[in-house]
DNA sequence: TCTGGGGTCCTAGGACCC
DNA sequence: TCTGGGGTCCTAGGACCC
């Protein structure tokens, strides 16, 4: 392990529903719910303003709405979220040429091989600016962690959060680790955290303590060994630039449970084709089929079956899925439904066993689904009759001919509410239209800030309006200074010297916030709006297809020049 | 309070081969 | 002929992560 914390780990705070917040002057400041809207929906994100209601990610979003009623509820937005995420991993790139994004809103970077930091301090100025340059180039506030490895650097983000910094001085990592909750680790989930709980062991502390050979007993091989070497925080995992996909799968959960073995069918053939499309999209092909089916009482089973060698043709991949599905039993009926295809390959590599259907496979329609602003008959939604009309998903982005540019707060019974407004506007009015109005078409989301002409540009209006202040009472998540004297344990010398560092982004006054008060638009009915909209899936993201917006330039600073782009590894 | 969608990694048993 | 072991691949399920 090295002995400088110059691995950075940056996690973006309540990325989607800050990114809406931003794109939505009215919302800033509110509690906003972004996930499903179907009846069967969970939420991806809450902002902070709706945590504070106790809703939280993976919640049901019916318990979501019986806690907060009030906050907007929104469906995601893959689209935009992707491209502020280029934004952001753009900056990246440019301290380091190992950059290893875990998510879209997650990543390692590696500062020692950027060259860009060299010891505590280096590491820090870089922390510092690269959380200034997010909130500039994206609008939006990210937390960083920086320790000298990557579960540390996690954790470090973790305690960061929101709009902080923390940096673990190397030798102080296991002083500061003792006293925390076993599921601060990251691998240690509910079931993992019960399992140890029952053997006594809550503390990381008291997971070194009990060793290695007990872990192993208690959580087999692979899992003890690693939960006993983070315990003693030792970690020795390297930040990795480019992994490589494993699987490609999709899968629709549906509004109402399927019985009819027929519809069964039908679906797993609409799921494979999906499934090849991105496959396809992916320039890859896969040799095993795997069929997902959760039952009525969420029962989860998996079949699968691996061919003489890899297919992208969508025939293959449908006949087999077919095949499985014979051997599943879906009385009482079926909730969730996937396809899945792994052991991949690339496309080049693909074998003559998929080449010989090829022909066929190209007389098969390739119905895209959601073709703009249309009908919604493919909703993978209940068994009604879909309705022919113009589908306003909620929190979407429309034009209107007289009104110019807005989003959908809601739609339902054959009308549509739009608030008008921009990134870099103020909050702005409500209107209420017709669904079938022909001045309202749907748009692509508008960049969160503007984006000014190439150079200078300086004042740019509107770039005062950063992201929400997003404030949260101080409370620290505590954990952090009290040095639980527990006897024995070496290196007690050291006190916990994670430092914070909210400075550098002056947070408004948190303490107004905090107090649960009931922050609501005004009058808004954001509240029960989006209704009408079903499970959305994803993909549709509206600036969704190959859209690449080359990452902005600043590569301005610390020599690390023309880096990452061009030379290889 | 009725539980999304996209992934990753691990375990364990059986088949098969040497 | 009997017994054994190791390695690899396939299948199914489960935990975990964001």
């Amino acid at each position: 392990m090295r002995n400088a914390p110059t691995i950075l780990h940056l996690d973006m705070d309540a990325f989607y529903a800050s990114a809406e917040q931003a794109a939505k002057p009215s919302l800033r400041g509110k509690a906003v719910v972004v996930g499903g809207l179907g009846p069967r929906g969970v939420v991806a994100t809450a902002s902070y303003e709706a945590r504070v209601f106790g809703v939280h990610s993976a919640m049901p979003m019916a318990q979501a709405r019986r806690l907060a009623p009030n906050a907007a509820y929104l469906v995601p937005r893959f689209g935009l979220y992707r491209e502020v995420s280029e934004q952001v991993m753009g900056l990246l790139r440019g301290l380091s040429p190992l950059v290893e994004p875990l998510s879209l809103d997650e990543a390692f970077v590696d500062l020692e091989a950027g060259g860009v930091a060299w010891d505590a301090e280096s590491a820090r100025l870089v922390g510092v600016k690269l959380r200034a340059d997010i909130r500039t180039v994206t609008g939006l506030t990210g937390s960083v962690g920086l320790a000298a490895s990557k579960m540390l650097a996690k954790i470090a983000s973790e305690e960061a959060k929101p709009d902080g910094l923390v940096l673990i001085e190397p030798g102080t990592e296991r002083a500061m680790l003792g006293p925390m909750s076993v599921r601060t680790l990251p691998g240690v989930g509910p079931a993992t955290g019960d399992h140890l709980r029952r053997a006594g062991i809550t503390t990381v502390e008291e997971l070194a303590e009990a060793g290695e050979d007990e872990l192993v007993r208690l959580l087999g091989k692979a899992h003890g060994h690693a939960l006993y070497a983070m315990a003693l925080a030792r970690d020795e995992r390297p930040v990795v630039a480019e992994r490589e996909a494993k699987s490609v799968s999709v899968e629709d959960t549906y509004d109402v449970d399927i019985h009819d073995r027929t519809r069964v069918g039908m679906e797993v053939q609409r799921l494979a084709d999906r499934c090849v499309q991105r496959l396809r999209g992916a320039g890859l092909s896969g040799r095993t089929i795997v069929l997902k089916v959760r039952r009525y009482d969420f029962s989860t089973l998996t079949r699968s079956e691996t061919l003489r060698g890899p297919t992208d043709d969508p025939a293959v991949v449908r006949e087999a899925a077919a095949r499985l599905l014979d051997s599943v039993d879906t009385t009482g009926g079926v909730r969730l439904l996937g396809v899945g295809v792994s052991g991949l390959a690339d496309y080049t590599q693909e074998d003559l066993f998929a080449q010989a259907h090829v022909g066929a496979a190209e007389s098969v329609a390739q119905e895209q689904p959601e073709t703009v602003g249309a009908v919604v008959s493919d909703e993978p939604a209940g068994e009604e009759p879909a309705v022919a009309e113009r589908h306003w998903r909620a929190g979407h982005d429309v034009r209107h001919a007289e009104y110019g540019h807005g989003w959908v707060q809601g739609s339902g019974l054959g009308r549509v509410t739009v608030r008008f407004e921009t990134p870099d506007s103020e909050p702005g009015r409500v209107r209420t239209f017709r669904t079938d109005d022909p001045n309202l078409e749907p748009v692509d989301p508008l960049p969160l800030v503007a984006r000014r002409p190439e150079a200078a540009g300086a004042g740019a209006s509107g770039a005062e309006e950063t992201g929400p202040e997003v404030g949260v009472a101080g409370s620290s998540g505590g954990a952090g200074e009290c040095s639980a004297g527990r006897e024995g344990s070496e290196g007690g010398t050291e006190e916990s010297s994670a430092v914070r560092d909210g400075a550098s982004s002056g947070t408004g006054g948190p303490a107004a916030r905090a107090a649960g008060s009931v922050a609501v638009p005004a009058g808004s009915g954001v509240g029960g709006a989006g209704v009408a909209d079903g499970v959305d899936s994803e993909g549709a993201g509206p600036g969704g297809q190959a859209s690449s917006v080359p990452a902005r330039r600043p590569k301005s600073w610390s020599g690390s020049g023309g880096r990452g782009a061009t030379s290889r590894p």
